[in-house]
DNA sequence: GGGTCTAATCGTCAAGATGACGATTAGCCG
DNA sequence: CGGCTAATCGTCATCTTGACGATTAGACCC
């Protein structure tokens, strides 16, 4: 028996929001298989790497996000035998949440870069089993929104109740009463840390200014019901 | 660059319920590395095989259950550079819950195989980096008691309010309300279905007899709180 | 300086969910 | 039959939620 050689990838599901919708970041392919197709950014963990560093590695290749503002944290496994034709590759999945939208870039695989807005996934097909990974990512994050601060790290280090209510509203594409969306997060244990200063940058009455709170549970959660 | 060659095992959480005590198998290893010690049950992915059965295998061989009764998800893929002495190893971890305890049987490298209590993990101290595995095993069941109809696959396929109760009151080490709890599970939304027998099989009163719903989410969730 | 606009924030109220706990009930066992 | 054990049903005060009205602080225009 012993123990058959296999690949192993970290690829990434990295999400952010454009002005009004949830996009995932997808690249365009310069190698077979699948050259010319689109896929997720990602690539081959080194001899010596562990696994989300590796996924860091790809991330800040593929995309020259800032480390520090990404959340990042894993999906899950996939090894089907089939899953790339080459040979047997196991890829391990990350989840990356990026606040802002910056330009992507092109990495050393990836001929071109872009965002694609996860709407458009029913149309496009990426490459390998990745139309699978990215809904398994935006199920993810969707859920976690419910019960855990997740929504924070859409934002920027300060942000009003406002742009938390947006990443609500775009992640899980419904509208929320800006009264009780108001009323639960302020009053959630340890979510909002309020900074005293304010903006008018959503327009309309200045809006407090929060930081991410300590709390890693959202209690009580927010439910989509 | 290329692709360095990794070896991937599948390893396994699997919890049950003794008569008072959230259990998990671990397996006495016959081979080195940690020769003699306490580890999780697993093994090797063989060449042509998918993750998720190479897992089902392993828990077959290693504890003769029946295959149909237990509820397997997977829980995380573990790659730390020097988490096997011997080479580069990359491990994807599944989580099996039982209904019942059968008796562990020893594999074909295991030298022994045992129930532990959760509860002693303190002190004991498995191989490789299970007992990061396996607590994160454990508070996955944990959280997905939470808002999922987990607890069920702890149960045989006709169980009692009671005997689920029994499940949240030892997986979460709390006590519950009984009068609360009844009232909750039975009106949340596809959890239970009802069979219409009843069994006096937890003393007292006859207790209805239910089946495992077809909801896959459990709303309300039941919060810890 | 005053009107107008926008969105933030505060209030209110009815309906639903929760936690604590009393009361009743259906089999079992002697 | 009386006592025992749980299951199941009720009650009630409290908390949370959803719907929606009212007020408010700046920005902008004249």
């Amino acid at each position: 028996m012993g123990h058959p050689p296999f690949a192993v990838t970290a690829d990434l599901v990295v999400l952010t929001l454009t002005g009004d919708e949830l996009c995932a970041l997808v690249v365009r392919r310069g190698v077979e298989p699948f050259l010319g197709g689109w896929a997720l950014p990602g690539g081959f963990v080194r001899a010596d790497e562990d696994l989300e560093d590796a996924a860091r590695r790809e991330l800040a290749e593929e995309t020259g996000l800032a480390p520090g503002t990404v959340h990042i944290e894993q999906l899950a496994g996939y090894g089907a035998p089939d899953r790339d034709p080459r040979m047997r590759v196991v890829t391990v999945a990350y989840l990356a949440l990026a606040p802002d939208l910056p330009v992507p870039r092109a990495g050393t695989d990836a001929a071109d870069a872009r965002w694609a807005p996860v709407r458009s996934l029913a149309t496009e097909r990426l490459a390998f089993d990745h139309d699978r990974i990215l809904a398994d990512g935006i199920e993810r994050a969707r859920a976690k929104l419910e019960y855990s601060p997740l929504a924070t790290a859409f934002c920027p280090p300060e942000f009003t109740v406002a742009e938390l209510r947006r990443v609500y509203e775009l992640v899980w594409d419904t509208r929320l009463d800006p009264r009780n969306f108001h009323r639960k997060v302020t009053g959630a244990d340890g979510l909002l840390e309020p900074t005293g200063r304010t903006t008018t940058r959503d327009g309309g009455r200045p809006a407090q200014l929060y930081r991410r709170g300590e709390a890693a549970l959202l209690y009580p959660p927010m439910l989509r019901s």
